[in-house]
DNA sequence: TGACAAATCCAAAGCGCTTTAAATACACTA
DNA sequence: TAGTGTATTTAAAGCGCTTTGGATTTGTCA
């Protein structure tokens, strides 16, 4: 059933049905309600290519995974990030369209979606500094959003992100107000932009405590189980082995939590752990008493809030201001952590 | 660019230039090697929305989320899957179109997304015994691929599965074989039609061996970590409790893992566990020696061959023979399983 | 009753592509 | 040189929708 047949069916012009459809005023109101009835009962509905074709929307939101190293499917976020943006897409009346690059092919692919008029907008992923893709997406004329923010871009650009800084602040300051002075570190891939605040907020925490900064206890990765778990377990073989490990994600404090039991330390007593708490649907950390303590922002919020920025941007946009988020993190005191161990 | 502009800017008329870059054989090879340069030099790439409309076809793969009681997205395999479909999809060309519908609404989502035209072919998941799902896209027209199978439905449909059943009969037997009696199970949602055969394989392996399967040591439900956490508490907890725990997923297992340390005891002497292991990539178990015995089967790769199946029957619709796919999960030996301890 | 404005409705163009049917060019035979 | 068959190219229709510009109907008021 299309437009044509439907509206031979009423004895109406295909003008007439495609407005009473689309909630234009001049059609009465007579029309419309018989129009309405008609379309329901077989079940009509408008092509979406031609409707795109007409309009020049396609009513798909894009995103792109890079199989460079596969962090992002390494990351246990993308689930929930992904689950988050369908949500909202959908309940605005769009799809979510996934698609695969090449990293060498980055910006063909961006500008071939572009050009192939199969989104209206695009979410941007892992900002690193200097993020070229956000200069190319303005050069492209896509509408998009960041989940992030990109250090050393200058220009504006809309963006949803966690202040990561501030929560590693928060998370290192507890852990030294709990007398820790050796504080581990397990962090994500520093190249990406939210690694490198959180390492920032950490340090700085320290430094303004007068410690300074171990490298030897500053690991950044794939924010894997088993990498959580080789690294704590390096960590807890030194000599002077840290009384507290702050790491950047759930999986990493699993890992991590294997490698203290393993040897024979008790968490929360022996060593103390605070972990970023993503909030994954299949990870919960909301215990009336949680299992770690954390810093928590659900990621699948994050991707909410995405979705609806970029839908804003792309239905009015002549909007000039460029909308962003910044969601703090809340400190929840879970079992994980615990005064500094007297002697050692 | 559109083709119009090309077409002119050759000195061809739109039928050629398209034909040349469709790669059929009425061009001559000077006109072709002429038409590609000069598609390469203005950066030409076809529009999606024209091209389907004119073709019939998308380019679009489909797979829809149902909002009820969010258990895809608490799934873990979730974002696996979705990224081993993409990545298929992506190499043929194909983009991956994420939907979302509420439990009521399914069937008119479906529908929708068909009269739409939105897509060529769709991924249906978390398929349950009687599952109408099939008999509809096959009432609608729409290839699909099921990840799994339903059983009670009698009609061929493809489908690309692990053998569940004799995944959870060889776990089974191989705790059996290491003299343990009372093994509780910690299973998926068996309104699903994975969990149902698993518990089948379980049951079966345990009445083979004379034992009667103990209800109280059966449960299923959400794979997150809390209820695993939750659930082999309560086992261990028991005036006889198991000895074993079979579970149907590495996060359940972790939370047991958990509990079981929280009892004072140790995994793989104390008590035994062995787990399914969709291998995901954020949580490997693939160390020299796995941290958890398991039946591994990657769903990454499942989510592979799942997108290569659909699009080939879109790709070859006269194509007669139903495919479908049954993977078996290999049995790996880790540090969570041991003999039954002497004295209980 | 007629004039004018407002309310409705419609024909047709256009979005950018593919593809059918037909025209033209070319290469050879006879 | 004309005739034939093949290779190459093209005009135009059509995919299903939106939307412009115009036509028609209705209503109101002098």
């Amino acid at each position: 059933m299309n437009l044509k047949e439907l509206s031979k069916q009423l004895g109406l012009s295909q003008t007439t049905v495609s407005r009473a459809l689309g909630g234009y005023p001049e059609v009465s109101a007579k029309t419309r309600a018989r129009v309405a009835q008609a379309a329901k009962e077989f079940d009509y509905q408008p092509n979406k290519k031609a409707r795109g074709l007409a309009t020049g929307r396609s009513f798909n939101i894009g995103h792109v995974l890079t199989t460079h190293n596969r962090y992002e499917l390494v990351n246990p976020i993308f689930g929930d990030f992904i689950g988050g943006l369908t949500e909202t897409s959908a309940a605005a009346g769009y799809s979510l369209s996934l698609s695969l690059t090449e990293q060498d092919e980055e910006e063909a692919t961006y500008r071939k979606l572009k050009s192939e008029g199969s989104i209206d907008g695009i979410v941007l992923q892992s900002p690193r500094p200097n993020d070229l893709r956000i200069a190319l997406m303005r050069d492209i004329g896509l509408p998009f959003v960041v989940h992030g923010r990109a250090t050393n871009v200058s220009d504006p650009y809309a963006w949803v992100d966690v202040n990561n800084r501030r929560a590693f602040e928060r998370a290192t300051q507890f852990l030294l107000d709990l007398g820790h002075r050796r504080i581990g570190l397990l962090n994500g891939d520093e190249r990406l932009d939210f690694a490198m605040r959180r390492r920032a907020g950490y340090e700085a925490t320290l430094h303004s405590a007068d410690i300074t900064p171990d490298l030897d206890l500053m690991w950044r990765g794939p924010m894997t189980e088993d990498h959580g778990h080789a690294v704590a377990k390096d960590y807890l073989a030194r000599h002077e082995r840290p009384t507290a490990l702050l790491v950047s994600s759930i999986i990493l404090a699993i890992g991590a939590r294997r490698a203290i039991q393993e040897a024979g330390l008790e968490i929360g007593r022996d060593v103390s752990l605070i972990s970023y708490d993503d909030d994954l649907s299949y990870l919960s950390n909301r215990q009336s008493v949680p299992v770690f303590t954390a810093v928590r922002s659900s990621v699948l919020s994050a991707g909410r809030e995405i979705a609806k920025m970029l839908i804003g941007q792309i239905e009015d946009p002549t909007a000039s201001n460029i909308p962003n988020l910044l969601l703090e993190a809340e400190l929840v005191v879970g079992m994980s952590t615990g005064p500094v161990p007297d002697a050692l």
